[in-house]
DNA sequence: TCATTATTCATGAACGCTAATGTAGCAGTT
DNA sequence: AACTGCTACATTAGCGTTCATGAATAATGA
């Protein structure tokens, strides 16, 4: 608890002015080189650490950016914010990290703690929801990237795979694997994710001659407001490939939202002795660290997440830098399709 | 881009003292009740935020802690981190995120930029590491819990869970259900919780009359400085699995330090066409959200993370408030034993 | 030698806020 | 009428920095 040393406990020490350590501190010119380390070095002996308040204070910039994040249970998320943290850190800036839980009440609370806290600029996964509280973040004059999720009603810079052509993808994959009659498994919510995922898989169905109704899809309910939803997420997708196929439905394929939905169909799959892949092929999405030692190996598709952080963070540093300000841009990177047993045939 | 209004502005508006709309915004007394509700109005209008860089240099603290840990793509860290976040932000805190991804490189360059970002206090999940990147954190005087990996020259506040009691339990279920071979596959990490598990897998060995010695156990070499290194474990789990496996020795249980090395292990023993639970049981380490759906379902240790993660920000916060600052404690939370068809007999 | 310029440092102000202190007005007490 | 105590506000100072400006000293040129 000892009293952090202050800029003029150093000038007083080196018997200097405060401001001339500040100079010699921040690497400006204007003090000679013999001063300069002599006040480096009195300032490491005294564990000089600067007052980042009153730093922040005058620069006008906290060098923190917001990380709004539904759920880090999601390794989807997890690998995005590992990725901002690690931008942020080489460009000398921290992160705060924010979770909304998919829960509009949390995002919003979210959001006002982010801009009390004096956020520079936020890359934010917005929750589904009617009202959006997005837009106070605009006003608040803070720079604004959205990923992984589109608002359409925001006219913000948004970064994400390109979900339309992943569905597209795994929905061609198995059409190509001789299935006629797939059926997607989709998280219930109203999220630009799902909505375009669909609209894959629907092209990709009527290019191979299928005819798309909305008997091709069934939804699993969607959890919210529940620390680490991912842990529920197998459980869920186990019930609804259950009562499928406990109805007497047997499709050639399904393909699901996630990787955890894939291994609750395996396990319902299981219970009914359906082998996979002869007697049904299966398609994840995410490709999740465990997906390829499943047995079978799962084939699913692999996410640009990294790289939707990387340009995600470059943009966002670029509004701060006061660059691009002028419109808006949106980038959708694609996917990339891991081939493996479940869908072998 | 607005400019953001401030106090001063707000005052203006109504005719009235900077401070007194201070005072009336912050809820102090003084104000009459007609004044502050005319205040708020005006400010809630002009969509006054106050500035939290001004805020905190003349109260003194930034009302933000540092959480410092290793890997975001571990399913231990991420739920430590999710509720270590819930805690902070119902106590008026945020939370900075740092990641160190196992190397104490990362780690020290993460700490000082908690330091320089003046964190009011700090949770971490140490490396292990010759220096000690910690101390710097104390001699700052920056209050420091540590969780689930202890620094042993390092007098701090710690929580973890009894790591040494999941040895104890883990293996004691295994040997209670038959097994006179067990092998431990551990983590290659000069940490605490590797230290204690072996502890406890020796103690439950030596109470069933099984003598300890070195061949009982094996190490999976880790990876550092690897984003998502979980990722690449269960991989690491299967090669040294395969190896065992190949040099012809068969344990009728295997001990994992965690679920991921269980997922390689399960490919690994499938390759050679050993049956679980008939042939060999398999003990996971953490429970994480596929074990259950593994095939056969994985019996584990459900580790108290969040417990952990709610006592370490607690004591945090105490220590932020000037409570407690005389001793330091340790706290070791009992985990809880899964038991689930790998280990049937 | 003196004027000119470069170098090195000091001084003062400002960032936006909160806390301590000050003052005017008014009711109640003696 | 003079004093006390309270309310409701204003005034002033200060948090620890950085930036703009200014002054002193040393170096340069003729």
């Amino acid at each position: 608890m000892a009293k952090r040393s202050t800029l003029q406990v150093v000038a007083e020490a080196v018997g200097l002015s405060v401001n001339t350590v500040s100079r010699a501190l921040n690497g400006k010119s204007g003090v000679s080189e013999s001063t300069r380390s002599r006040i480096k070095a009195e300032a490491a002996r005294l564990g000089y650490v600067p007052n980042a308040n009153a730093r922040s204070l005058v620069l006008g910039k906290r060098s923190t950016i917001g990380v709004v994040v539904t759920d880090l249970a999601n390794p989807y998320f997890n690998d995005l914010v590992s990725e901002i943290e690690e931008q942020a850190l080489q460009a000398g800036y921290t992160i705060l990290l924010l979770l909304s839980d998919e829960d509009p009440d949390r995002e919003r609370a979210a959001i006002e703690a982010a801009l009390h806290a004096g956020v520079d600029g936020i890359i934010g996964v917005p929750v589904q929801g009617k009202s959006n509280p997005w837009t106070a973040v605009l006003q608040a004059g803070v720079p604004l990237v959205l990923t992984a999720r589109r608002v359409t009603e925001l006219d913000v810079d948004f970064f994400s795979n390109d979900n339309e052509a992943g569905g597209y993808m795994t929905t061609s994959a198995v059409l190509e694997r001789g299935a006629r009659d797939p059926l997607l498994i989709e998280e219930d919510m109203r999220i630009s994710t799902v909505e375009h995922r669909i609209a894959g898989f629907r092209r990709a169905l009527e290019d191979h001659g299928i005819p798309f109704d909305t008997s091709r899809r069934v939804f699993v309910p969607s959890r919210r407001n529940v620390r680490g939803a991912m842990h529920w997420r197998a459980e869920d997708g186990y019930r609804v490939a259950r009562d499928i196929l406990s109805s007497g439905r047997r499709p050639d394929a399904f393909l699901v939202g996630n990787d955890y939905f894939a291994l609750g169909l395996y396990s319902a799959l299981q219970e009914r002795n359906i082998r996979v892949p002869e007697d049904t092929l299966v398609m994840g999405w995410g490709d999740y660290a465990f997906s390829r030692f499943l047995n079978p190996p799962l084939s699913t598709l692999k996410l640009p997440s990294a790289e939707v952080a990387r340009r995600a963070t470059a943009r966002l540093f670029a509004r701060l830098n006061g660059e691009g300000t002028e419109d808006t841009v949106t980038v959708m990177i694609k996917p990339e399709i891991a081939l493996r047993s479940s869908t072998n045939r």
